[in-house]
DNA sequence: TTGAAAGCGCTACCAA
DNA sequence: TTGGTAGCGCTTTCAA
């Protein structure tokens, strides 16, 4: 059923009023509102400190700003004062899921503590050196980019281009940058380990087929093959599409392909799969074993109670201060923090 | 287990470079290493129809700029031009869901495809006119504002500032905005219709304790108050926390409660609340009808399956396009938009 | 205690 | 075909 848009209709306006032609006001109108120059309203309205200025004048200032509705333009201050506080932070191409979102929630919140701004920027396109270029205009203060979105070059270009700090958030470091390691080969090694140890052999390793995702998937793969190297244990990739028909699909083909045991990815899709083996009448952890990851609320709700790779960020406080550090010793050297704690909730589903 | 960031230790640099005093090149300094004039830099890396350069310069321009890394400088572009392409989008207080982030980033989307670059602010604290400023203050061209976290006030400093058009995503219209409705009520309305003619006549409805839900919840529970209206079917509000122990303190008064029906405000506290009631006995759907809403995926992985609102959020590129032709024409009577569709899907917990 | 003026980086008008 | 230059809004010396 797509949706349409409804207007709802409106009382006539009297007139259309043809658009005042309100030019903003800055400070040089502040100014002859209040009868002093542009410098005295910008002494009175950023309270500097080393000027001294009667109170009569102040309140005239602040008196005229109010009565104008004036509102200073941030570019143009950043523009005279050669540099801002804005922290850009490029948005992920996919979904990143609650866990990153509350992340970069707290990051947010403790950056804007700092007096940083905070910016999303919905890049399109191309993740080249183009890309850093467009993010390289808004001359940002400092620069955090998720995932895989940057090389050395974009670094370079953004380092060029007066940005302080950048740090990347993903699995490898990049030549220039901060790095914040989110290394999800622990992910799966924590998982692989796990069903190891209760007895399975034959693991399977769901790969969603959702584009975008193989960035983390590959990596966890790795981490179960690394866990399992040397046991005699096996692993089979696994293709799954995030719906009830793929599920299914590959439930149907369960039992031919032997497994006893399965990580699957994360918390979503071992509900999805999981749901799927038992309606195809397979029993777990009997039959097959069930691991997820990113300890979800839902995982508790499920029944049996699913395993899960718990998986701890860093506090947004954290990065925020590095961030902050960054910003006003630039000249250190690029840290590199393994931000990336996991640890197995073992549950009923393993 | 608080996670604490470990540094990984670096191989010393061999002598720490006293970071060279890299200063970010301008148009200026393209020009000078093209011999040309600044404005002739301008003319080629814009490429402005009207005036014809030869293209020998062109070339040494573009070479120019290309050895030096320039990135244009967009603040002071904007400023020369009196307006910018920003579109600012506060960030919403509390975390909003995948339905919510599916909707803006497909916005974001469409917004960069009409050339406009989009700005997530996180705007830290009181929700006043001091909020409004702080947002004016990017002279954004337009400004798309979530829940009700601005009011006429607001609205009329960020038009003073030269917003072209502000857009309220949230329940009630606010003077001198555009508004995108999203009226919640009739999510409750369905809920509670669908429910009396599944013939129950005691209904729960679940308002979650999460601070900043009450946004929706309130005018959800409104709207099942309205839709049992002379039915004389009761309407019993169920404080829920989102955890266990909230939902199993709630579950062991169920029968004293006496409810045959609940809508459980969404999918997510539906089965939250539905696990608690199976483990203590219930039966879903004969004891207790369970309806949920946003329709997510796992309500369909749920069982019994879940019965759910279905809710339509507005195509990205609908909202797109009403931005850029407020942006084109503002002298336009404000529009509203009743963008919030419902539908019960009926599965098998009701 | 206040004002005049320079200049941040850029584009667009007008001259050459 | 190119260059000179004014000026967007703001802050900050330097003078008065």
């Amino acid at each position: 059923m797509p949706y349409v848009m409804v207007q709802i209709p409106q009382p006539a306006a009297p007139a259309s009023t043809p658009a005042p032609r309100h030019s903003v006001p800055t400070s040089a109108d502040v100014a002859r509102l209040a009868g002093v120059s542009r410098a005295t309203v910008s002494y009175v309205l950023n309270d500097t400190g080393a000027v001294r200025i009667s109170e009569a004048t102040r309140r005239r200032v602040r008196a005229a700003a109010e009565e104008l509705g004036y509102v200073p333009h941030a570019a143009a201050r950043s523009l005279r004062a050669g540099h801002s506080r804005v922290v850009l932070m490029p948005t992920p191409a996919i979904p990143m899921g609650p866990l990153y979102n509350g992340f970069v929630n707290e990051l947010q919140w403790a950056l804007g503590r700092l007096d940083y701004t905070v910016v999303q920027h919905a890049g399109r396109g191309p993740r080249g050196e183009e890309t850093a270029r467009a993010w390289a205009e808004l001359r940002p203060v400092a620069v955090l980019v998720p995932g895989s979105m940057i090389g050395p070059e974009g670094v370079a270009v953004l380092r060029r281009s007066g940005a302080r700090a950048v740090v990347t958030l993903g699995p490898e470091p990049v030549d220039g940058a901060h790095a914040l390691l989110m290394d999800h080969r622990g992910v799966g090694h924590h998982a692989g380990a796990h069903l190891h140890s209760r007895g399975r052999r034959r693991i399977g390793v769901v790969m969603p087929e959702e584009p975008g995702l193989d960035v983390f998937s590959r990596p966890r793969l790795e981490g179960v093959r690394r866990a399992l190297r040397g046991t005699g244990a096996t692993v089979t990739e696994l293709p799954l599409g995030y719906d009830e028909e793929s599920a299914a699909r590959l439930a149907a083909r369960w039992r031919a392909l032997g497994l006893d045991g399965v990580f699957a990815y994360n918390d979503e899709y071992a509900m999805l799969l999981m749901r799927a083996l038992q309606d195809a009448g397979l029993r777990i952890p009997e039959d097959t074993a069930v691991v997820g990851a990113d300890d979800l609320m839902l995982g508790r709700l499920l029944r049996p109670r699913l395993s899960t790779v718990h998986i701890d960020l860093p506090a947004g406080r954290d990065l925020a201060a590095l961030v902050d550090r960054a910003v006003r010793e630039p000249g250190g050297e690029p840290e590199r923090h393994a931000v990336l704690g996991a640890a197995v909730v073992h549950r009923e589903s393993s």
